[in-house]
This record gives structure tokens, C-alpha cells and sequence, in this order.
DNA sequence: ATAAACCCTATAAAATATATAGGGTTTATG
DNA sequence: CATAAACCCTATATATTTTATAGGGTTTAT
């Protein structure tokens, strides 16, 4: 399962996406309309900022907007940034790759083959659906 | 990312699958296979053994055995069972759901719609490779 | 009778996720 | 240039979940 952190994300990149005619968009609006703490999305939002998914301005009459089309914005990237790894073990992850402790030798396990599977196909369905076409669904 | 309580329930699983020739196999001797905990694998066998994927043989002499045949194992079985929800959110689990807080109409909401399509995706993947597939591997 | 081995429930410890706090910095505006 | 609005940053507290341990109970081969 997501994150909560994940999920407001989503929220919050939806919200934005479809106030992208304005300008800016205030933490504070995202946070009441979904009843999200401001803080803690505040804090999701710098993230999401760092990590170039976001732009802001601040000062007064300042916010957040998107900076890139929402088809270039995939599931896989907002979890990968907020939730860590999209494989299902360490040992198999391509960001975040871990050996697991309990295996003596990871070129020869079944589960660890068959997770990389796992994984291939899961890339494959989180990369291919983005913010566009959660928008397109509201 | 799977807890270690499913991660190691898979290499027992795989191990039994290993030793099917023999009558029943000790928690004792996966546990050190792995280099894991015999109680906390003791409480995942039970588990299992609960879920009716394995059978056990009490007292001197006694263990664990697979009663099922591998092929028909899924991963989704043992992820759902020791896991818990495949799905990415509450709201859109099929054995796990529960309503998001923060969505004001489910019926409406675009997270929620690629959410259901993200799972069904998910879950032909996780159906479809079995502990067969796993032992095939090693 | 005894020892081996699974069965069961409760609790402790550790790790992680969630939330809060408190101030710092920037900027539009009058 | 003073002010208030709004983002920026880091640290800490709280809650929840995961991981592990404990301690005995029950069954059965020998």
C-alpha cells in the first residue's frame, strides 16, 4: 500500500494539475479541500519541489504550480520519491538495491528471479499511467 | 516492498517445495537454512498452516508439508495473507477495502479510477506467478 | 515415561510513518 | 519601507506497525 505521504501527493499534483490555468496554488487551499494538515503537506510539497516535480513562488500572492506536463509526470516517479522502492525486495530493487540477509546466494534464488520479473512488469503498468490520466478520470 | 514475515514465509515455502520427496520437514531446519528467528517462523507457519497451505504432523517426528501443489500457489495468495492488500490504496482494495479520508466522492475521484486499473494490472501478475515458478528458478 | 515437535497467546522492542512545532526567508503591496 | 502573506527548513514528538521474544500447552513416536 501507498503511503499517506504518497497519496496526498497525488492529491495534491491532481489538485494542481487541475488549477493549471492559475497561477499559483496555495498549500492551504490543497490542504483544506482534501482536510489534509497544512504542515505535513507542506512538507510533501518541498518535496515534491526538490525533486523538480513543482515550482513555487513565494512571498505574499505566492504558491506552487506544476512545471512539467502531467503525461510526463508517472506514478512510478511520485512513489519512487515519497515511498522508496517499487520492487517488491531489496534485493531486487534498481534504486534503493539491498542484499537480503536470510539468502546465501541471491544468483541463485528462485524468489529473487522471479521477483525481478515481478518488478519488470510492475515498472512496466506504473510508468505508463501518469498524472494525465488521473485528471482525464475526474 | 513485502514485510520479512512474507519474504520468509516464500523460502519456506520454497524450501518445503525443495523437500517435497520427504514426509515433513522442521521449522528448525529452514530457520537455520535462513538464518531466521524459529519462533517468528514458527508464528508464519502457523499462519500458513491456517490458511490451509500447509499441513503439519505434531510430536516426535512431526514437521511441516506442503499440501498443495506449488503451480498452485500464487504469489498474491501469500502477500494477501501475510501482507495484507495488494492494491496501492484502501480504496480500492477487493479484500481490504476501507473508504480514503481525504476523497470527498470516491465515485468521482480520478486517483481512485487508475487506482482500480493499477490493481487489476497488479494482481494478473501476481496470479499468474506461483511457487512453481520460484522453484523453477533455483 | 520421556523427549521431540508443533500449537497458541501475550507482550516487548525496534523501526517506520505520521504529525507538529517554531522560526527563517522572500516578496507584493500600500 | 513596514507589513503581512506565503513558502522554506530542520528538529522533535506521537502513533502505528513490524519484528522478535517469551513461556508455556498439547500431541505423539519410541
Amino acid at each position: 500500500m501507498l503511503s499517506k505521504k504518497t497519496k496526498y501527493a497525488l492529491h495534491a499534483l491532481t489538485y494542481l494539475g487541475k488549477h493549471k490555468d492559475e497561477k499559483t496554488v496555495l498549500i492551504q487551499d490543497i490542504a483544506e479541500e482534501h482536510g489534509i494538515s497544512h504542515k505535513f503537506l507542506e512538507n510533501i510539497l518541498l518535496e515534491l519541489k526538490k525533486a523538480g516535480m513543482l515550482g513555487s513562488k513565494k512571498g505574499k500572492g505566492g504558491g506552487y504550480y506544476l512545471i512539467k506536463e502531467p503525461k510526463d509526470i508517472p506514478l512510478s516517479r511520485v512513489i519512487r520519491l515519497l515511498d522508496g522502492p517499487i520492487a517488491l525486495l531489496p534485493c531486487v530493487s534498481l534504486n534503493y538495491y539491498e542484499p537480503c540477509a536470510e539468502c546465501k546466494n541471491e544468483a541463485v534464488c528462485g524468489i529473487n528471479r522471479v521477483m525481478i520479473q515481478v518488478r519488470d512488469e510492475t515498472l512496466k503498468i506504473l510508468e505508463n499511467k501518469t498524472l494525465d490520466d488521473i485528471l482525464r478520470e475526474e
